[in-house]
DNA sequence: GCCAACGTTGGC
DNA sequence: GCCAACGTTGGC
């Protein structure tokens, strides 16, 4: 796609839950159990094969972007949504009525030395970085090109 | 483990 | 449709 129309983002994750090394070692995988409005809208209706994917861990010491990722399947219906036993599990959703969607995440790279949160807060030209921001738990956030550009620079 | 911030739920 | 109560997230 031309460089214009992609679109960058940045996913949130427990390495408990699914960390960078997982993704790596799984080449791709299902971005499955997003249960908030706004992050679903996201991939529902925005992200876009190509689409660039900053991998942040969070709940760690010190939260960090680990690495980097595209997005290589668009929005479709969550199906972890369907089954009672997964803790993600919603009787709302069905096969005929989808509530939840989740995409499909490639591999591209771990840094060698994670970006800490700090790091980033401390980096001029990310002031306003949802992630920075105060209160900010947003799962799924939409991130600039040039905050792309300069967070990708921070490890080359 | 604390707690601020936020999203969701449900009574009215 | 308001809003208090509640549950969750996630940095610290």
């Amino acid at each position: 796609m031309p460089a214009s129309e992609k679109k960058f983002w940045l996913l949130k994750s427990e390495p408990d839950c699914y960390s960078i090394d997982d993704l790596q070692r799984d080449g791709q995988t299902f971005w499955s159990g997003v249960r908030n409005y706004q992050a679903r809208n996201m991939m529902r209706d925005q992200m876009r094969i190509g689409d660039g994917v900053l991998f942040y861990h969070s709940s760690t010491e010190p939260p960090c972007v680990v690495g980097l990722a595209e997005i290589c399947g668009e929005g479709y219906p969550d199906f972890t949504a369907l089954d009672p036993d997964d803790d993600h599990f919603d009787p709302r959703h069905t096969p005929d009525n989808p509530i939840w969607m989740m995409v499909d995440v490639r591999f591209i790279k771990k840094f060698a030395e994670a970006i800490t949160l700090a790091e980033i807060k401390a980096t001029p030209g990310l002031e306003a970085m949802i992630l920075t921001q105060r209160g900010s738990r947003l799962s799924v956030q939409p991130v600039t090109a040039t905050e792309w550009g300069i967070v990708t620079g921070m490890r080359e």
